[in-house]
Parts: C-alpha cells; sequence; structure tokens
DNA sequence: TTTATATATCACAATATAATGATATGATAT
DNA sequence: ATATCATATCATTATATTGTGATATATAAA
C-alpha cells in the first residue's frame, strides 16, 4: 500500500503542478493536446532545441504527464491522460479572468534591475 | 482590450501554474480551501514563518488567486475564485493515479548528492 | 502616548531550475 | 559494416526562486 502524509500530499501536488509551471513544458502538452507526436514533430512545433525538448520530456514522462511509446526509431508521445487536457482547459477559463493580475504579480519573474549594477 | 498572442498565453499560464507549483503556495491555498483566514491563522497552520507566509501571500494575492480583504488589524484571506479549488480538485484527482510516477521524477527535485564531495 | 499585535517589505544567502553544447545510444538504410 | 537519422544523457553555466532576519507600517489596547 501507498500510504501518503498530508505533508507529502503537499510536495507530490507542487510537483505535478510544476510540470505544468515552466514555459517549455506546458508548450509541449498544450501541443501534444492536437494528438500524439514525435520528438521531432514536437521540436518542429515548439522551436525549441533538441536536447531541451528531450530533457524536458523526461520530467513530464517521469512526472506521469506524457507517455511515450517507441515505434521504430522514433518515440511517440501523447498525454497521459484526459485530465491533462482538462487541467489546461480550466487554468485556461481561470486564466481569462485573472490575466491581469498575473501579469502584474512581481515577487518573482522579476527582469533583473541591473540600472545599479556596478561596472 | 487585452490581446494576448500564443507566447504571451503560454508564459500567463505557465505563471499561473507556477502559483500552485510550490509547495508553500500550494500549502496556503489548501487551508484556504477551508474557509476564510487571516494572516496569523495561515502561519499557525502551515507553521512557515511570517514572513515568508506574507511574501507567498502576497505573490499568490497578485497573481489573481487569493483574495484578500482588511479587517481592522487583521488581513482575512481567501480563495478569490472556486475554479482555484476545482483545479486543486482536480489534480488531486490525477494525482491519486499517477502518483506513483510522480514519486520518481527525477530531472528536478534531486536530492543532492554529496558522497563524492570534497572535505 | 507608549506598548503590543498584525502584517508587509526588502536585501541577502542558499538553493533549485533551465538552456546549451558535446556526446552517447540505438534503429534503419545503403 | 558504415553512415545517417532520432532520441537520450550529462556536465556546465546562467538564471530564477526560496527562505531568513531585520525592519517598517499600521491598528488597537493599556
Amino acid at each position: 500500500m501507498l500510504t501518503i502524509t498530508n505533508a507529502e500530499g503537499v510536495q507530490l501536488q507542487a510537483k505535478l503542478f510544476r510540470g505544468f509551471g515552466d514555459p517549455a513544458r506546458l508548450n509541449i502538452l498544450q501541443v501534444l493536446r492536437n494528438g500524439p507526436m514525435t520528438v521531432t514533430e514536437i521540436v518542429a512545433s515548439t522551436g525549441m532545441s533538441q536536447s531541451n525538448t528531450s530533457n524536458h520530456l523526461r520530467c513530464l514522462r517521469e512526472c506521469g504527464l506524457v507517455a511515450a511509446e517507441q515505434q521504430g526509431k522514433y518515440a511517440l508521445y501523447r498525454l497521459s491522460d484526459d485530465r491533462v487536457g482538462d487541467l489546461l482547459a480550466m487554468a485556461e477559463s481561470l486564466l481569462s479572468d485573472v490575466a491581469r493580475g498575473i501579469y502584474e504579480c512581481t515577487r518573482y519573474n522579476l527582469p533583473r534591475d541591473i540600472s545599479q549594477e556596478k561596472v
């Protein structure tokens, strides 16, 4: 039996959301909503480098958000579960109402202020 | 009118998920599912430091995931929208099926290997 | 008006994460 | 067998995020 404490549950859930919480990974997930794709196709659709794509795919795979199937020399990736797409859809809906706020979120993702930096 | 390009959309959505993607923030959100709470109560429920809590609350507030209301010297925080709770619930459901995968996700969150570190 | 309580802010150190380039592996075609 | 294509791995560097401690602000109580 796989027992999960509350604290562990939060850690896990945070990790799940982190799978979604990076533009590169989210891009991949969005692209996969159109159906299964090989790595080459994902690289082409996203414009990311091959190794970066592969690194993120590994993360997504190990986090259970995507599944891969070997097809000869190709690897075919797909969303692992309908709920992955559902979550994305729900986020979009939420986003359409809070987008302005997200733009203004300042604690993180601040562009580095170099105006006072020493030379 | 607020026009959002595709690339911007992905950035925004990633940022939204990042709001959920940190154990500290997720803890706060989970705790707030039981109803509105003051900062003091949140600090007590989560066991986090006051300043850390406040920093994360600011992030959550500016990202539109929670809303705050000043009540005399207290600040009462609540989830900003039902969909915030819905997303958490859906993540829980997805998690119950992919938990094992998440445990094994290795690209990030690796415990630092100090076995070979120089003395 | 002093003191205590509640919350916010901020700079900094510690840590985590992401992108890259080089290289490895493994499959198919020649 | 060798060349080529598809994908994976890995170390390194650059950058972003987190937590902390010190301090500020604002409200209320004594």
